[in-house]
DNA sequence: GAAATTTTTGCAACCGGTTGCAAAAAACAT
DNA sequence: ATGTTTTTTGCAACCGGTTGCAAAAATTTC
């Protein structure tokens, strides 16, 4: 079918390890024999089978990337930002879509069986544990968005969802709010666990008064737009930090459809600083979380991971920032 | 590092043919044999190398999966709906993003070299001659989301864009609209260039004025709220048909930050119905695509492309109906 | 129980590359 | 021109599976 190695020897008339040659970095070719090979390959159309070098080599330049919410927009950026800079190493992303199947043995298997040469976790709602089973398989791994660990046994690149938590509460506090609420994403996720620790720690530091503390079943808009139904049955807050963006739309939203006016009657501060914070019909106020950062430093250590494979586990961690939009009333002087 | 087949084979007393028979569907065993390696295999925790098999049987069990548009979220549905399909069907998708290299070959020699089995062509953007380079590769492939054609020679899955085109002029009509404006999506695109043709066509027939039509320059947010601009400069117009949901989306922030309110000064239908449309914030009327149905089938289609290579091209249309929500004005009797 | 038939098994070649090693060729030194 | 060093080349084994074929074993038939 395809033309192979031994076609483009036969008739460039040299022998088969020359070809192979022309064709992997550093190896030692004359030039005239170089230039023989291409010739041929050029009339044939050849070009080298990744499987048969991955067999060979053991390399087969393919990284799993592993994610389990594609309700939320914010992964269509990950989803980009990885692609481009997997292509841009010369990698390929296999994606796995972890939907509901929670159990990490049979993705590591079936990666495994894809001999994959590197894992990226990208998901902040996993437990640690599901980064660890690539470990014990052997696998080069880093968990993206992870949990912050002082002592780490695997690789984690994200953000101090603490301090993050902690900088919500002094904004709110910051902009004259007393009475506020707390709307978090799923309860499972460590992501959520440490932005409400962050958040309530900071708030009894400064005196903010957290009045309500409930936690949304997923990182989607619904969830946001139901949770938020249950808070303002009875509402003593003058505002809510809601652990993303897209459950804060759909907080908003709901607060909206009950005739509250944002900010006027209500405040809102979300997290991520997706795109969509911008859009005009929101117009988020957020803390910005550094995605393409994040990204492409969990890709540069999954790289230098192929070549290092004993490295030791390292955290990346890198600084949230707020972005001050329309959502929180306007500090007075 | 890695368990072979041969310690497998070693264990279990049998030889390795044996081993990658009781692996392989429908090759003959005997139970016997078979309980004897599967019993080795689970104490080495052999996992076969699909490398390897992919080289022998000349098939990866990957299937190329290309896209060029991730700003526009229903993408995230696309991707989630695709790889959930694939996956179901013991595949598993490569993903490629074509960005801005619009250079087929480049695209045709990556999969070529993973040796897919087959490719999916996602995106109603790129031109027909994209997936005719596969087909001219013997890669089979289907384009989904492409453009109909009465002779086609490769396999189309989508919808019928003219005819969408129209039902939104005759949607517009139904709400006693009577001048109207069209904000599509890229000129260049086959999709935004279809639904134009229909709408304005059936405008016409039924009397309907069409004032103002513009193209926006990406599927995107940013685009149709600068197009939207522009055409609120001078607005002599009641409703405008959007190609496209997102699009629609940036128009009516755009409308709205002028003071519009919607649907009384100004109707707005869209395109797509992806999730989205049914936010609060929006709530927004449109022409539903059947997305879901149109990725099923299209993984069906390059599935059964993989048994029978030589299958005579096919178009396959899905209906498109009204979904009507709020941004039109209510029908009065 | 022997012959005929069917099923199971192992051998060995193959898939399309890579790579260590030794021989051949080229480049350099004197 | 000869000997020495460096570079290039081909051979052959290997990566981890699959599969056609013929022999061996099990099953059926009479």
């Amino acid at each position: 079918m395809a033309i192979t190695l031994k076609e483009v020897a036969e008739r460039a008339g040299v022998s088969r390890s020359a070809v192979s040659r022309t064709f992997t970095q550093g190896a030692s070719v004359s030039a005239k024999t170089r230039k023989k090979v291409e010739k041929a390959a050029r009339d044939l159309g050849y070009s080298p089978s990744l499987i048969a070098r991955s067999l060979a080599t053991n390399r087969t330049k393919l990284i799993g990337l592993i994610a389990n919410n594609f309700q939320n927009p914010v992964f269509l950026e990950v989803f980009d930002l990885y692609t481009r800079a997997l292509q841009e190493r010369n990698l390929r992303p296999l994606l796995v879509n972890l939907t509901d199947q929670t159990d990490p043995s049979a993705s590591v298997q079936l990666l495994k069986q894809y001999s994959v040469d590197g894992v990226i976790v990208a998901s902040s709602t996993l437990p640690p544990l599901f980064a660890h089973a690539f470990k014990e398989a052997q696998v080069p791994v880093v968990h993206a968005f992870g949990r912050f660990a002082s002592t780490p046994d695997i690789h984690i690149v994200g953000i101090d969802n603490e301090h993050c938590g902690a900088l919500a509460a002094e904004t709110l506090q910051k902009h004259r709010y007393k009475r506020v609420a707390f709307l978090g994403g799923p309860q499972s996720a460590t992501s959520a666990q440490d932005r409400a620790t962050g958040f309530i720690r900071r708030a009894k530091e400064i005196g903010l008064e957290i009045v309500e503390i409930l936690y949304a079943d997923a990182y989607a808009y619904d969830s946001g737009q139901r949770a938020m139904g249950k808070l303002l049955q009875d509402r003593r807050f003058e505002a809510v930090f809601c652990g993303d963006d897209l459950i804060c739309m759909g907080a908003m939203d709901a607060a909206r459809d009950r005739g509250l006016s944002i900010p006027k009657d209500i405040g809102f501060i979300g997290f991520n600083d997706m795109n969509m914070a911008a859009w005009q019909a929101y117009s988020l106020t957020t803390i910005r979380q550094p995605t393409s950062e994040i990204i492409l430093s969990s890709v540069d250590l999954v790289v230098s991971m192929l070549d290092t494979p004993g490295r030791a586990p390292e955290v990346r961690l890198f600084p949230c920032s707020v972005v001050e939009r329309s959502t929180l009333k306007p500090i007075e002087n």
